[in-house]
DNA sequence: CGATGGCTTGAATCGGCTCAAAGCTTGTGG
DNA sequence: CCACAAGCTTTGAGCCGATTCAAGCCATCG
């Protein structure tokens, strides 16, 4: 079920998230964010949990900004097995100038329910033709999307079901950080064990008892739909999680 | 070994890989290829096969354009499990934008003899700016390339070591094609079976024994650095193989 | 209160790994 | 032109991580 409302007042309570995002790679001012409030804080999409948002094969008609919820992109094989390649949490963008291509190579699903702003390539460029920073920052976020890319790959290719899986919990974790959700190692948590099957390439049973496992070492805690980061240097060991690939830090001051 | 070589003469006898690769896209003039050419056949580096190019934790400062050879991208484990995450054939763009970064996530190794050139951000901003049409071929081609990675993120996830093989040497052949590196079905092969266990997240001794089960499947043969795909339709068959995911087709003759 | 979706458990099985040795090729230097 | 080394490929045997199947449990919600 796909219903159109203005959120008009997202902005207020907490802060546009797809700012706080860019505002981890450069420093933004207030005309800065005023321009990503005026992209984003317009006509937006929700979409229940479990709904899809777009299907392998539709056309790749706009750019989409995650402004609340969890969502997961998926392919899958004609026999039906399927891999999540990647999540999508608040004020993450899907794809820069997915626009270009005609056709999804991939599917968009919500996990929680979500909200989306779907941006048009012609205002996108205006905006980021007029603020090079801006423009900066994009780019920023798009390498760093390939870098997880590359980094899921790593993770599929090498680690074990117990690393796998602790891996994924670290990066989600950090990735909520960057845009204020979590509460220090507490998270709000809406994967069941089937998305972790799927996004780690393991069967669910098998993350079941890696779950048990990770419990047991004290490296992680459950109650209901909230995630506890027992022992976050622990999980990172276990999970040779390194966070150089997010790219965070700042490093671009000097524009 | 590095060694500063100028190839002027790369272009006459064989098409600039990087006109040929961008004209799967967009068909391009004249003044076009005659802009490419500029950026691409100057001066170039040689690696020798099997030398490190980049190393993760080195500055990322530059772009590159694969002229010849071939090439991996690849992340390591502390305990030195290494995943290669990509090929980099002739035509490749290593990375747009990577400059924007400051350290590599990553490295980049030659497999056999490679000659790259380096392209600073300022030279090709300036190039994209003047030409429209080749600024989006650009953003396409990177586009694929994050398409790649999903597949590759798909492909260890989700198939066994068979399929996954078969989809690698069916997407080889494939992107060799697009840079007139193919001759029909036979190609030359310069990847060890290690790098095929890299690659796709075996043992190098399975690796083996699922090339023996291809060759005995009549799927492929090989004599010596060449490699032949002596039944393709049935090679993608066994692969699921769905080109889709690189967006070929020249869609974009309307611009 | 029953139904639904998610979590848990056990037992049997299997795909792929490890270790270790041997067989091939290819290139190099004498 | 041969001999040897180095690197790549092949083989076998034993093992282990993860899968499958099937059933039962638990919580939530209409």
């Amino acid at each position: 079920m796909i219903t159109n409302v203005n959120l008009g007042r997202v902005g207020d309570r907490n802060n546009n998230p797809l700012a706080q995002k860019l505002g981890n790679y450069l420093s933004l001012t207030a005309a800065e964010i005023a321009t990503l409030d005026g992209l984003v804080l317009r006509k937006t999409r929700r979409y229940e949990a479990r709904h899809e948002i777009v299907r392998e094969g539709d056309p790749a008609c706009t750019m989409r900004f995650m402004l609340s919820g969890w969502a997961n992109r998926y392919k899958q094989l004609p026999d039906g097995r399927r891999q999540t390649v990647g999540f999508f949490l608040p004020g993450d963008i899907c794809d820069l100038n997915v626009a270009i291509l005609k056709v999804m190579d991939h599917s968009l699903a919500a996990i929680s329910a979500v909200v989306i702003t779907e941006i048009g390539d012609v205002e996108f460029e205006s905006t980021i033709s007029q603020f090079s920073r801006l423009k900066k920052a994009f780019q920023w976020e798009s390498l760093v999307n390939m870098a997880i890319q590359r980094e899921w790959t790593h993770n599929l290719g090498q680690r074990s079901a117990f690393e796998r899986i602790a891996h994924l919990l670290c990066e989600i974790h950090l990735r909520l950080e960057l845009v204020g959700m979590s509460n220090g190692n507490l998270l709000e948590f809406p994967l069941t064990q089937t998305d972790l099957a799927e996004a780690g390439g393991i069967s669910t049973v098998h993350v079941n008892r890696t779950m048990q496992e990770l419990r047991r070492a004290g490296l992680i805690h459950q109650k209901g739909r909230q995630l506890e980061l027992t022992n976050l240097e622990g999980l990172r060991e276990a999970a040779s999680f390194d966070p150089r690939y997010l790219h965070l830090g700042r490093q671009g001051e000097e524009l």
